[in-house]
DNA sequence: TTGATCCAATTGTCAGACAATTAAATGTTT
DNA sequence: AAACATTTAATTGTCTGACAATTGGATCAA
């Protein structure tokens, strides 16, 4: 029996090695819960060393498709994906994607909406009377004086992701998750004067009312309402932004440390 | 000046150097295409050896945050995440999350087709006769008598992504890459016969028409017609499945062999 | 100036060791 | 026999030091 595997393709063993279980892995030869072979198993099946086997599990575990154990009866167990994990992985590529590639916030903000359009109809015939609870109370947050920017948007956030929620469908929620959270990022940006949270307070009440009687359409236009809103005030605050912008280029090139850092010696 | 950073959280080392250095990159601190140090110098920094250090390098490779080069002038550095790198990940994460719970076909079709729904009135508008082209081709290639299922399934796919393109709107493309490609193996499993195919390039060829003639109206209720159609398809045959199906436990424990491999000895 | 050669920096890989952790096996006491 | 403490073995986590492979730049010669 061919225990040994050999590795013809160039690159990075560890890359190779890597890619050659996730294949076991994404095809189901490798099911849910199995422990790989130890470290020592795996480096002797490929003929590598064991750093470079761990350097392969390395990748994995970060991919979340397997953990680590330690101990007698440890080893690399092939991670069930869930949707929780699912939804952490959209939201950072989604969040990098933006920032990374200068998307306008009218083509996120559009993007975003577009996508939530999508979950109003489902939700407004299967919203559970939880999803009606927070949003309502993230409305009432919403509008309590003294509440920081960031507070705002995060509440903002909840809301969308009951409205989304609602709709009941698991998957939808995972795809919308990126979308909604990544905005969040570009949402701070935006400084929301008193005036400005007053209105869309608004519109988020009449979408929950919607909601709340089943009238999908109507949570139609009161989305697509605050949709242009938004971008609206998202026009006046870029139009700031490109007055007071000079050609800032920041050089930094340490490592941002930690929360738990101290400088030594 | 520190230039050693301590890690006082828990956990394994090389996660915590790759979490530290996945936050300097998310807050731009580390911008794109900078070097990081060298690995000698994290290990420096960071206190711990090198084999560490590599592991968490690994880790934020396996992300697409960082490349690696060999050589002088080599190093990690910051890789700019482009929609190709995002829409590959979000489509493998998607296959997987799919795969791995066991979503109803009702459930995944449900979220693909009201996602793609809020494209319907972007793309109505702004698709490019490239789109438009692009779509009545597949329909075409769907038309061909003796094509395979997974063909027809591929030809499915590209139609709907060119409608989904149509939009212009590329978060929201990158968006649901994930949604209709994750749907891809789903799909296969449905046989499709003679009769199906031609209704469902009937359904295709209704929605090209709205989209060239720009009617958004008209071509949500083909896409409508489209999705309850596709599952009432997989109603029919997630039934026969279940009869068929008994209890099988494959217990493969062996890892599946890359395309080049040979068992040696 | 051009070309070939050498060099230094850097990542990739290896080997072997020890520390830390964990569950099971073993032994001891009640 | 049961409950508890101890030992043990397996496994991952980390370290050290070394060498190979790669690659851009420096050096030097024509």
């Amino acid at each position: 029996m061919g225990v040994k595997t050999s590795l013809n393709s160039k690159g990075e063993l560890s890359a190779q090695i890597a890619e050659a279980i996730r294949a076991a892995i994404i095809s189901g030869a490798l099911p849910f819960e199995h422990r790989l072979p130890s470290e020592a198993e795996l480096s002797d099946q490929f003929n590598v060393s064991r750093p470079t086997v761990r350097e392969a599990l390395k990748r994995l575990a970060a991919q979340n498709l397997i953990r680590t154990l330690r101990g007698a009866t440890g080893g690399a167990f092939v991670n069930r994906l869930s949707f929780e994990e699912a939804y952490a992985q959209q939201i950072t590529t989604s969040t990098l994607l933006l920032s990374m590639n200068d998307v306008s916030f009218e083509t996120a903000c559009e993007a975003r909406y577009a996508l939530e359009r999508a979950c109003l109809k489902l939700s407004a015939t299967r919203r559970l009377p939880d999803h009606l609870a927070t949003m309502r109370a993230e409305i009432h947050r919403q509008g309590q004086p003294g509440l920081s920017d960031e507070s705002f948007c995060n509440s903002d956030v909840a809301f969308h992701r009951a409205l989304v929620d609602g709709a009941g469908n698991p998957v939808l929620s995972y795809q919308l998750a990126g979308a909604v959270e990544a905005m969040q990022p570009l949402m701070n940006m935006i400084t929301f004067t008193a005036r400005s949270r007053e209105k869309i307070i608004c519109f988020h009440t009449d979408i929950a009312d919607a909601i709340e009687g089943g009238d999908a359409k109507k949570a139609n236009t009161a989305l697509n309402a605050l949709a242009e809103y938004t971008i609206a005030l998202a026009h006046n605050v870029s139009d700031r932004h490109r007055q007071n912008q000079s050609g800032v280029d920041s050089d930094q090139s340490e490592i941002t440390r930690s929360s738990s850092t101290e400088p030594t010696e």
